[in-house]
DNA sequence: GCCGTTTTCGGCCCGACTGTTTTCAGTCG
């Protein structure tokens, strides 16, 4: 049994959930959560590094009692703490605090006064008119109570980033169109540019803020207003997408923008900061107490006066998740974010010659229409054959064709490559014969996801030992909300790329985003390159490529850890010298030897 | 349960909205 840092995770949010209903004291409660969510972002797995006898990280949030948590859990798979609750509440009450409106208080009296453990005891409850009589609930609670329990925890999905994106464009330009509307911002996740998003937090100011709730209840796309009051509405879009629009004064701009774009953890970390200075922060500015308890505003109308009035550089959003970017600003360390205007080209693309949508000049023209300078065509190979994958011959004429292109098109290039499936064994799907001739090799999984951990890992691994390869493509294989990624040990294959001068790929494409943000702080933090690509398949897509920027940002990537942010020149070279390293062994090692040289990378860091 | 530009004890972010209430607790973000 492999304990992995997501089962740590999951061991102290339910620890957090459990104490709640049991009313513990909520630092208690709340240094579980923060615990199980620095356990699950973090790039190390916890387990394994206790297996390999090594101590365990000094983390923040994390003293002496939970690191022995920690511990436990890694070598058990659970904890006498949470087993002890267990006995005490029945472990499935936890999931009662998922429906709205329900919090601890409310699930603690229900368990207590009507013996409810079960989302269908409670549904059960509320029809039989129970939960009314109870003190503090009434009918409408009841109801509501109901409702969401038969929706079966309402279902509340998140929504990829590109399609949060399409609502959130729309309903902007239209609340902007408020008569006295000043600023109109999406906030929250979608601002954080997260690869999904619950729901879209709007932020208006106004000095009236009545013409802008009226407007908002009016929006066509409104199914159901969920709450309004003067400055503030919750409203659930047809499309089942959840709006919450706030109003502020223009003075409270940058403060209420700064609130509203979170993350929460980010922003508790900053008002402690501005409470140790005797500074207090909220949504309409930064204020220092005055005589007689009177209050002086001092910052908050730009998101800049608030970073400066706690001592600290401006932080862009994808960075605020207090996962390091409020320590590293106060050293002045914080990176230079890579934008979309940085990238000079895009490494993997389709056409029509495969499952793409568009001709080859068709694809250059958009490629160049969107401010690049390059392009690398990457069909899929043979072995794909439900996207009519290229044989040699095929390829072979495709790369004649590209050849000639080149001649005619002007402010672009168009870059010869291939995405060769890596097969089970960990061959490429095309011989070296046809691979040389191409500028380059990107690999990719399109099969047998669910080999077992190593397994999965040697595979990807061999395949890196080619020759010719020069770009992981989307490293993990997940796809957001409806594939879970393959099972592998991505350091170990971030470390081999390192070692081997191949670059991992950000797929921009919105079902992909992978590599992961927190896979490409890894790949940063031991010195992979990142090769940001749209995996267009037809001209459109290329406006993808701001979403992978998006992940690469809140993976702190700079222009110098991205690939195709190099020019054209740059970039030949360095994908030349790869293939002149391994110049000197006529093929790759034969099956099996594959594994010395990894080790030895690895131990050579 | 954690943690220290003031602390090894005593703090721990802050406000809006709702429903059930007669002044506020609970929930949410």
């Amino acid at each position: 049994m492999a304990v992995h840092n997501a089962d740590i995770a999951r061991v102290f949010e339910e620890i957090a959930d459990l104490l709640e209903i049991q009313e513990a004291n909520p630092f208690r409660v709340r240094a579980y959560r923060n615990a199980a969510r620095t356990v699950g972002d973090l790039r190390i797995d916890l387990a394994q590094t206790l297996a390999e006898g090594k101590p365990l990280p000094k983390l923040p949030g994390i003293g002496a009692d939970l690191a022995s948590k920690i511990r436990e859990i890694a070598e058990t798979g659970t904890t006498a703490l949470v087993e002890r609750l267990h006995k005490e509440l029945p472990p499935a009450i936890t999931a009662l605090l998922r429906i709205p409106g329900l919090g601890p208080k409310r699930v603690r009296a229900l368990h207590r006064e009507l013996d409810i453990r079960t989302i269908e005891q409670l549904a059960q409850a509320a029809r039989e008119g129970r939960i009314s009589k109870l003190a503090g609930f009434g009918a409408k609670t009841e109801s509501g109570i109901l409702e969401a329990a038969e929706a079966h925890l309402t279902k509340k999905q998140r929504f990829k980033l590109a399609v949060a994106a399409q609502y959130a464009e729309a309903l902007a330009a239209y609340l902007a169109a408020t008569k006295g509307a000043g600023e109109v911002v999406v906030c929250g996740s979608f601002r954080r540019m997260k690869e999904t998003v619950g729901d879209l937090d709007v932020l208006v100011t106004s000095a009236a803020p009545a013409a802008v709730m009226r407007r908002f209840a009016k929006y066509p796309e409104v199914k159901e207003m969920l709450a309004s009051g003067e400055t503030r509405a919750s409203a659930l879009l047809a499309g089942g997408l959840q709006v919450d629009v706030r109003v502020v004064p223009k003075e409270s701009f940058g403060s209420a923008l700064h609130y509203f774009t979170g993350s929460k953890a980010h922003n508790i970390a900053i008002r402690r900061l501005g409470q140790a200075q005797g500074l207090k922060i909220n949504e309409y500015g930064v204020f220092k107490a005055g005589k007689g308890g009177a209050e002086r505003r001092v910052a908050g109308d730009t998101e800049a006066s608030v970073f400066k009035a706690v001592g600290l550089p401006f932080i862009a959003p994808e960075l605020r998740e207090d996962s390091g970017e409020i320590e590293a600003a106060r050293r002045g360390e914080l990176p230079q974010l890579i934008e979309l205007s940085d990238l000079r080209g895009d490494l993997h693309a389709h056409t029509k010659a495969t499952d793409g949508k568009n001709a080859l000049k068709e694809m250059a023209l958009a490629a160049k229409a969107a401010g690049l300078a390059y392009l690398a065509i990457t069909e899929h190979s043979r072995r794909l054959t439900v996207a009519h994958g290229l044989d040699p011959r095929r390829l072979a004429r495709q790369i004649d064709e590209i050849e000639r292109l080149n001649g005619e098109l002007a402010g672009i290039t168009l870059l010869k490559g291939i995405e060769v499936d890596i097969l089970e064994d960990g061959t490429l799907d095309l011989p070296d014969a046809i691979l040389a001739k191409l500028d380059l090799v990107v690999g990719a999984v399109h099969s047998k996801f669910n080999l077992p951990r190593a397994q999965q890992t040697e595979r990807i691994l061999a395949a890196m030992d080619s020759t010719f390869f020069s770009i992981l493509a989307h490293p993990s294989g997940r796809l957001i909300g409806a594939r879970e990624a393959y099972d592998v040990d991505m350091l170990k294959i971030v470390r081999k790329a390192k070692a081997r001068g191949i670059a991992l790929e950000l797929n921009a494409h919105p079902e992909r985003l992978d590599l992961t943000d927190v896979n490409c702080r890894m790949a940063k933090e031991e010195g992979a390159l990142v090769a940001i690509s749209s995996d267009a398949h037809s001209v459109h897509d290329f406006d993808n490529l701001r979403f992978g920027i998006g992940q690469a940002r809140r993976g702190w990537l700079e222009k110098a850890d991205v690939l195709n942010a190099r020019p054209l020149a740059e970039l030949r070279s360095l994908l030349a010298r790869r293939t002149g390293a391994k110049a000197g062994s006529a093929s790759r090692p034969p099956r099996g030897a594959a594994k010395a040289p990894v080790r030895r990378a690895d131990r050579a860091r």
